[in-house]
DNA sequence: GCTTTTGATGCAACATTGTAGCATTAGATT
DNA sequence: AATCTAATGCTACAATGTTGCATCAAAAGC
């Protein structure tokens, strides 16, 4: 590692793409490194965009596969729900699967990380390996600004 | 109407749609009637599939209006949650929001009639319309088929 | 440090799913 | 039958994701 550069992020990403015994490449890092700073589950556009930003070359089937592989290793989730591409949230620590609430108005994905998406009891044979709960309909940001009229 | 046509389902379709002030067309029709006897939703690509079938020449863009029609009208619902296409279901009557399952082995869509998907208490400002409730794994006739090795 | 191995990338080409514009057709109404 | 216009059928396009294959570079071996 060069020195005067700022460890600690990077390291715990490299690290973690280390023990699911994968390469560490400037792609996984920038990609796990996003999607830890954000808020709310990305879409792989806006990932891209971040990308960009950082200075990152990139190429849109890398990243489909960086993201795929992070999937797999369970080190990130995939989301449906929201409009036709899918979004990826890293999977933090003492993690339960939690409600999304896709917001009509403004895209947005909320995460409801007190709304746990808990699988009902099915029909006998149904085996639930995992629950998805969307709620739509227009987030407190949106709601606030247009209840009369649409747009403030 | 032509005599010695059998009228049951098609005229109930017709007046569906008339009583939306919309026009009867042999594709609206069509559509309504597939929805009606299939236990499953459908996705635009086997409806487009029935109508071949049926004999009734149609384009995928008028496909994709059609339902886009019924779904405003709320003759019919949309479903997100399996794979990257929507899928479509007719609304009946006493209609509660039910729960679905995809199985990721069949690729199926279940309806899991009797398990509601009802949306949970919200932060303040949230505003939901609708809720979807997906579970994802191996529906049981998968299951049964292939608990050891891939494939019976 | 240099070489080797092979996982990961980048590119081109393609597949699937869904939309927009516009001329034409045909369902409803008069 | 004539009229009005909603609905259709084309064409062209956009968005999202996948496959195959040559090349590159991260990690391991020496
Ligand atoms: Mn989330
Ligand atoms: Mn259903
Ligand atoms: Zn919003
Ligand atoms: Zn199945």
């Amino acid at each position: 590692m060069p020195p005067h550069e700022h460890p600690a992020a990077t390291d715990s990403a490299r690290e973690l793409i280390a023990a699911h015994g994968g390469r560490v490449t400037r792609t996984r890092v920038a990609v796990i490194e996003a999607l830890q700073r954000s808020a709310h589950p990305l879409s792989h556009d806006e990932i891209g965009a971040t990308l960009d930003g950082a200075g990152i070359g990139h190429d849109r089937v890398t990243l489909y596969r960086a993201l795929d592989w992070l999937v797999e290793q369970g080190i990130a989730q995939r989301i449906a729900g929201g409009e036709r591409a899918w979004r990826f949230e890293i999977r933090r620590d003492g993690d339960h699967r939690h409600a999304h609430f896709h917001c009509e108005r403004c895209g947005q994905i909320v995460c409801l990380e007190d709304v746990p998406a808990a699988a009902p009891t099915l029909p006998a044979g149904f085996a639930v390996a995992r629950a998805e709960l969307v709620l739509h309909g227009a987030c407190a940001d949106c709601g606030r600004a247009g209840v009369e009229g649409k747009e403030g």
